[in-house]
DNA sequence: TAGATTGTTAATCGATTAACAATC
DNA sequence: TAGATTGTTAATCGATTAACAATC
């Protein structure tokens, strides 16, 4: 009798497929189209037609049969199902090139995820802006966290540093930690953890690449 | 009576784990140890003995009883497995925040990936270079890469143009495409296709800090 | 009505977990 | 020898695929 009889929860890889659909539906809108079915999308990004249902049946969208579904009703229904109509709050820790590269990227913003601050151990980079948003001394961030009160807590520093600086960030309140280090990290119950290792993914490649 | 009697592929799941194995074994030896038991690594990464057993399976490596493994060749082993002492060559196309910071991140180079020029058509940055990385204007790149042979290309445009880039790096030679646009590309039979979507990241932190 | 589509239920497949044999 | 560990084999679990009923 718990409310999970009302929200099945999705699994991980149907939840990866989501923004595929999403982005070929907001193509198709750019083209001027106004429908779509199931079994278009399927062809066009070689995902099997059972699996786009199932998958959309975790999503409160209904497709008229013989029809499909209207576009803009799926891109709305999409878009807010996977949070990125909602703003998340974030902080960076690690300001190098990739932690520069975040604060300086506008998309993600449009996904979703405001980034309020960076924070850094180098002098050469910290009290200056990037793109608009403050760099500051991670040593201030407990401080500063408490009126800013970022949600999520970005991860690029070294990976030597990685689970102090993780355990630092839920101490300032962080509730989610998307951590970009190729170090397993752990994290107390209740912190979401989200980890994308640009390494992992280098490794899935190369060996596809041999094999 | 194929060559998959000698050489089992392993699962996606699995070979994503083992960067977090090296990437822990590396800190160990920054500690000054030598030796490692897959116990000890399960502790410190919440990942189970018998799945970190497993996945090591895969690999060329044999621990001692009552010991564990050597650390240096659990390091070496994993390395070379994941391909991380190879040099493979790739080309960025769509040198925007993204692209740029990929360009200037000189890890990837660490773990086997170098990246030998930019493409995009943006005039305001063709013909420079970033951190000693020539861009180029993308017409030129099939008849540059005959030369150059980048055997990856790395995607970080925008994605209505994904699909006709990716064909267009494919046609010029490239073997794998590393794609970081939410948009799902077809690819060819033998061609290795790469999803790193950040946004499809973004969603599963999100609904996972919801539920 | 016939046919195309949604969307659910059952069957299959593959990865994870657990048990345990082998080893030093 | 006793105990700790590797590493394999079997059981479980969950996601994917296939079949098909419902619908317009």
């Amino acid at each position: 009798m718990s409310d999970l009889i009302y929200s099945a929860k999705i699994p991980e890889p149907a939840l990866r497929r989501l923004p595929w659909y999403l982005s070929y539906v907001k193509l198709l809108k750019s083209q001027g189209e106004t429908i779509v079915s199931s079994t278009q999308i399927a062809k066009k990004i070689d995902v099997s037609a059972s699996q786009i249902a199932k998958d959309l049946s975790y999503v409160d969208i209904s497709g008229k049969t013989r029809v499909g579904y209207d576009i803009d009703d799926l891109i709305n229904v999409l878009e807010s199902f996977l949070g990125f109509t909602n703003t998340h709050t974030a902080v960076v820790f690690g300001v190098g090139s990739l932690g520069a590269a975040l604060l300086s990227d506008s998309g993600l913003e449009q996904f979703g995820l405001k980034i309020i601050a960076g924070y850094d151990v180098n002098p050469a980079i910290v009290n200056h802006a990037i793109h608009h948003i403050p760099v500051f001394h991670s040593n201030e961030f407990i401080e500063r966290n408490k009126e800013m009160k970022a949600e999520i807590g970005v991860l690029t520093v070294p990976p030597g540093a990685a689970q102090e600086v993780s355990e630092y960030m839920i101490r300032g309140g962080v509730k989610a930690i998307w951590n970009f280090t190729p170090f397993r990290i752990r994290v107390p119950e209740g912190t979401v953890l989200q980890n994308t290792s640009l390494y992992a993914h280098l490794a899935v490649m190369f060996n596809r690449l041999n094999g």
